[in-house]
DNA sequence: CGAGCCGTTGAGGGGATTCAAGCTCAGTGG
DNA sequence: CCACTGAGCTTGAATCCCCTCAACGGCTCG
């Protein structure tokens, strides 16, 4: 998917979001990835890209949002409060994802989003979206996708994160921080002892011991605080053994 | 939210599905509860409400689909395979949800999709919505309200069926299981100990224990095959208790 | 009646939790 | 400078919950 370039003659009366937004190394992965210069010229002025410092919070559950947000960079994860009064991580999204989705509903948010990591946002406000609908039915089709990325990323966590033993969905955790958030070099954000248990439903010594063996084995190499290098090779082998025995 | 009635000099020339689809109980909270008699006269042709037996699969996951369901009645449970090769149940839906949502994007069906009980559809081509989305834009709003809903029933999924003890897992179970298909007097389905196990991660004689345990307390009064009743002040009781102790 | 599926119950073992102690490290103030 | 503190992490020992393995009963169906 090729991004055009805009002709020089155009930028001088361009918005300086609006150019932000077409330089954008996002924009053929991103919502407005559909819109033209003339689109884009439109639209520059009610996006503001917010900065959000680790464990920031972006909005809370409950909360009425006038806005939806897409990653730039960093990591989101989307925390509940269950019936029983336990704090539970559900979900987590990175670059290029859409969330916060359900304000374009006039819904209240329904999870607490916090910061990972050092996190880089684009703050769509909801007027904005619904004015672009009429005008761009493409664009309607992007948001379906990203509500249906969405899904299965849920739908995935189930499946991979909250089943079978602890050393098995720990190593699962691990590969799904690589794919998502992790450069060339396999280094990933590791997430505190506290919140891997409330990914995967154990206890921060179990979380600790599994770490410290993985440490152990070659699998991952810590660099404290919050970081990791995992040998993706290690890792895939440690996978197979854990579901072959 | 009111539905019309059709005044009956209108309905001899009516087609026979957009009468059904009139007088469906569920329209208003269904996909084309926005249509009026006019808009559902254009799209009746193409609606068809096909019935499925308990276990039969409505479509599996990888398959390319042309249509969307509407849940008019019965719960469908959807179903992946794990990366280690488990079966792993990780969503349910029941009346009014819509399911294969992303048949409309043209992807394949993430998910296999099996009927748990005797199942009502209404099949909705693909088609019938990309020529509907221009028309009638508010049904893309509904579209996307159906999106979030699965959203949100996936992550709850996450937060309160897939953490704590089994007992407790089990309780919620029947918890959602009760306002997703119960009756007034609390008559729900109970799944087989083999997909109680694939839901909550656990064994079958694990399942097999806890569900025995809450009959002797109970609980839960047996209706085989496939069947029980809940007391649910006693549901709640036992929630209670476990939550405490 | 035997075969097969589903569910139940028991006994033993293993993995995760619980309880507890000690470690590292950054920030604070004597 | 260095003890002090608290948060986060690690490790150990004992306990318990759930899994594994096993046997058995009810039911349907050929």
């Amino acid at each position: 998917m090729l991004t055009p370039v805009i002709p020089l003659y155009l930028q001088p009366a361009t918005h300086p979001q609006a150019r932000a937004c077409s330089a954008c190394e996002l924009r053929s992965r991103a919502l407005f990835g559909v819109l033209d210069a003339d689109g884009l010229q439109r639209i520059h002025a009610d996006i503001a890209t917010p900065s959000l410092a680790e464990g920031e919070r972006l909005y809370g559950g409950g909360e009425a949002g006038a806005a939806v947000y897409t990653v730039r960079s960093g990591i989101v994860r989307f925390e509940r409060v269950t019936a029983g009064g336990h704090r539970r991580i559900v979900r987590l999204a990175g670059r290029g994802d859409l969330i916060g989705q359900e304000a374009l509903l006039q819904w209240p948010y329904a999870d607490e989003a916090i910061a990972c990591t050092p996190l880089q946002l684009c703050r769509i406000p909801r007027h904005l979206i619904d004015a672009l609908g009429d005008a761009e039915p493409q664009m309607l089709r992007e948001l379906m996708q990203r509500w249906q990325r969405a899904l299965e990323a849920s739908e995935s966590w189930v499946a991979e994160l909250t089943a079978g033993a602890a050393r098995r969905r720990l190593l699962k955790l691990l590969q799904a921080l690589d794919s998502l958030g992790g450069d060339d070099e396999g280094l990933i954000w590791l997430p505190r002892r506290e919140d891997i248990g409330a990914m995967l439903d154990m206890t921060i010594e179990t979380a600790s011991r599994i770490v410290s063996a993985l440490r152990r084995e070659g699998v991952l190499e810590l660099l404290p605080p919050r970081a990791a290098r995992v040998d993706r090779e290690a890792l895939q082998a440690a996978l197979q053994r854990q579901d072959a025995g």
